[in-house]
DNA sequence: CATATTCTTTGAAACGTTTCCAAAATAGTT
DNA sequence: AACTATTTTGGAAACGTTTCAAAGAATATG
């Protein structure tokens, strides 16, 4: 492989006036770029980036950490992510933490070994005191304390939203059907919103909830199937649980949206093609894409960020659930 | 950030013998090591993953180049690489190109720049010519000639297993829907193995094939509607192709699966939680990927691999549509 | 105890860039 | 022509590691 000294040999200039040539850094003669040019042609010669990160003490690598790529919600994520880094010439690293804390510390381990410029992290865990302060990262729909900008959905507005479409939709008696994550997590929002737009409209409300992660879908199901029967809407916290709700309520011959309403929150169907189309609170995935790089950069960049948390507002996508 | 040299400041050692205890390389006597490791956890240092990929001239990077990680064909075959990558301390870095050519070509060449110690491709365009000598590449599903090994599931068994299976489950007539890809896909095995199992056992097939990419799709399923009345089994090339065929048809009157047998190929469908389930052929995507990874290490340490095209059985997996 | 042998450590070079200061070349002014 | 001001170039240091030859220390051998 040339190196940036082969072409200033072969040029007949010094390596500093390469360097000058490749970067646009400085005057340099026309008749002199000319010749460091020709000489690049000749050597095919390519610039180190590796040479270059280590020299100038920064990259321009971002890590997505997340629990899995395979999520559809998270695929789509990344992809906005990777068009929205590259269009700085910023690269994407993937790491798939399964959910697992001692994952997410090794992984973030690793990042910082690796020095990359800043880090988007979808996190299960408290990760505020295991990331470095010399390391910029924004996180999506986790708000820890200081050093960590989030970026997420109006979870709050989604549920408020939610229980305004069940009662519309003719719902007297709809539940809030969820997991109880971590405290950090935004999406506990959407439950508070629920409640309180239920409480706004005086409509009585059924909170099924247990503790993350449901290892036990069948008891999770059946113990709110049995007792939860005069339930008459449902608003899932996630898409994949109202799609795994509406498929169990019909084994027990409950129909949907006749029987029961269902409203999801994520908004991941993007092909219409796969029934039932859900009902949901559709996540603004691009925005909060974009948003998250962007913050991202200016942290890179050293800019003070005003705010701490940033909500991107969500729309009620109508499917055949409700 | 406290570096090597520090370290060996604070220890009152040379920065070889911090090095060699770091890296567990030479002999270190234990009362030395003991004071290394006390001025490593005094200054909180952690190695520059950086500097030493400089140094050593390689990186534990390996690159994915995909049309989109948003389709879950590629999300879940990105998750294995990335775990497959993870075992041996690799790294991932995504890259999505949407199968454009000079986007394509665009990131072979920042790959190239970044020294990346491999590359995952799965490109629209034939990237042998582009792709330098110095970095191993394995492709999946794309054939090319000489310096990619290419990953694929058995495409043509694929094809002779779906018209099997639409013949055992009652199709008289069926068809090959699919779309003209590069001629260096894998796909096309699917309609050769299709249509020689047809000649074999003596069933006459429709083949329709429209040149890729597919824009306008309501053309492209009227067509195929209004000339194939009497088709009474579809092998569609792919899951989604197969998902939009049925949504068409069950608008034209037609009944999936009692008017018409459908089977699709890639097997996305990991819930079971929307309808229809598709009847299809499923590639194998985990050992897929972990084949490709360990192909890549075979080339990265310069082992010699025996073939050029690794081809992995399929299965059928019975869904609702036969 | 002297010497040979083995084990451990040192110190410097090298990897490919960028950047900065000084030197050289050129242009501009009298 | 002699200066000065400006533009362009050269050369070296620095970034944080690894590695290797050589020196130094410890241990074994007779």
């Amino acid at each position: 492989m040339a190196s940036i000294k082969d072409v200033a040999n072969l040029a007949g200039v010094a390596v500093g006036t390469v360097s000058r040539v490749i970067n646009n850094s400085g005057a340099v003669k026309p008749i002199t770029r000319r010749k460091v040019e020709e000489a690049i042609q000749k050597l095919n010669y390519i610039p180190n980036e590796v040479a270059r990160n280590f020299k100038m003490q920064k990259s321009k690598m971002v890590a997505l950490l997340l629990p899995s790529i395979w999520n559809p919600f998270f695929s789509e994520l990344a992809y906005y992510i990777e068009d929205e880094l590259d269009r700085e010439g910023f690269k994407l690293m993937l790491c798939n933490s399964g959910g697992k804390p001692e994952k997410e510390l090794y992984y973030l381990d690793m990042l910082r070994q690796n020095k990359v410029a800043g880090i988007v992290g979808i996190t299960y865990n408290d990760i505020e005191n295991n990331v470095s302060n010399d390391i910029p990262i924004v996180s999506i729909d986790r708000h820890f304390n200081k050093k960590i900008t989030c970026v997420t959905s109006d979870n709050y507005e989604g549920g408020r939203l939610a229980l305004r479409e069940l009662v519309k939709a003719g719902s007297r008696k709809p539940a809030f059907m969820g997991s109880v994550t971590s405290v950090f997590s935004e999406t506990m929002n959407r439950r508070k919103g629920f409640v309180h737009e239920a409480q706004t409209l005086g409509v009585d409300v059924v909170i099924y909830e247990k503790p993350d992660p449901i290892v036990d879908e069948d008891a999770y199901f059946n113990e709110f199937l049995s007792e939860h029967g005069d339930v008459d809407g449902i608003f899932a916290i996630t898409d994949m649980l109202a799609a795994s709700y509406i498929e169990r309520a019909r084994k027990h011959g409950i129909r949907v949206p006749e029987d029961v309403k269902v409203i999801g929150y994520d908004g991941i169907q993007d092909h219409p093609y796969f029934h039932p189309i859900l009902s949901t609170i559709r996540q603004p995935v691009e925005e909060m894409a974009r948003m998250a790089i962007r913050l991202l950069y200016n942290k890179i960049e050293g800019k003070p960020l005003e705010q701490q948390v940033h909500r991107i507002p969500v729309i009620f996508k109508q499917g055949e659930t409700t």
